[in-house]
DNA sequence: GACGATACGGGACGCCCATCCCGTTTATCA
DNA sequence: TGATAAACGGGATGGGCGTCCCGTATCGTC
């Protein structure tokens, strides 16, 4: 790979990143490129679709949360390693506003863009919300889609501390 | 008003009204016009812009969910009324996409819609919302707005029942 | 220093949509 | 029944978007 392709890589990749942090995931590819000084060429070479260039974010971004639920797992008793990803988990996609459009459904599919790495969030979540159901901390039967969800309506208010205080005292036993 | 007018304007209302709820707000005014068996310009002849399309099947919607509300708080108690009109909002907006949407603020502003209506859905809400806090049912301190993010995390997730209690819980002191 | 490969820029293309327009049809009333 | 105003249909228009393409510029190597 040549040296100036790398560096433009970075460059779309940088841009992307706050962009749909801050925008959304409705922002267009062309507004993107300009925010990165490259053209759209240029990005839709290296990102061959929009949806690739979101996969790219994405990616990132779930590393950096796994990195972190695995670091509360392994430093916090489950109930509280749960309820601090919970609002962990609220703070960050209530400053990404793409990562809450793409958790309340609203783009694609959070799901399958990070699909095949090792890096499993899902096992991670899956982990910290049974040993917290098992801890007695949550009740039975509450899904990680169900907390999805909450987390989602915690972000879609002002109120996010007080809302994350609700809903916790809901997924209590 | 000739009476074909009125006819075709009944015809589109009808046909948005479940094209909304089916496929939600993104299907175009076209696909609507075509459902309703009448030309683009029918449509927009009687609804200038989607939006007031739109404007028209939301006051619609809120006038028959603003009855609804009424009944409660006049036949159940306070904390029944509040819990009652929740549920009753969830299962509503889970057979409205169009609802659901305009919820979580994926579309147009439904308040806007309405403006200026005597059948004030928001005092109901408000109404629902204070009696149950004043009888003990539900913590004080929750807003409207919270309310209404926590209707469309219900919504948002297949176990809507289940949700519902969650939330339920988590909103009484 | 020159040459071939590689990447760049941004315009072109195709698609979808809301809105507007106008030639045609239809309802209404004298 | 015939004239006229109103409404109809659907094509035209304009804007936004993602994606593709190609002439130009730059990199990396011999």
């Amino acid at each position: 790979m040549r040296a100036d392709a790398e560096r433009n890589r970075a460059k779309v990749i940088k841009a992307a990143m706050t962009a749909f942090a801050t925008e959304g995931l409705s922002i267009s590819v062309a507004e993107i490129g300009r925010r990165a000084g490259v053209g759209t060429g240029t990005v839709s070479r290296h990102f061959p679709t929009k949806e690739s260039l979101y996969a790219a974010i994405v990616l990132a971004k779930v590393t950096e949360i796994a990195t972190e639920a695995r670091t509360l797992i392994e430093t916090l008793p489950p109930a509280d390693a749960f309820f601090a990803y919970f609002a962990y988990m609220v703070e960050e996609a209530a400053t990404n506003r793409g990562l809450a459009e793409a958790m309340s459904g609203g783009g694609y599919d959070i799901e399958k863009a990070v699909d095949g790495t090792e890096e499993d969030l899902a096992t991670l979540e899956s982990t910290l919300l049974h040993n917290a159901q098992a801890a007695g901390a949550v009740r039975s039967g509450v899904t990680r889609d169900e907390v999805k969800a909450l987390i989602g309506a915690c972000v879609a208010v002002p109120s996010r501390t007080h809302m994350v205080e609700i809903v916790s005292a809901g997924l209590r036993p």
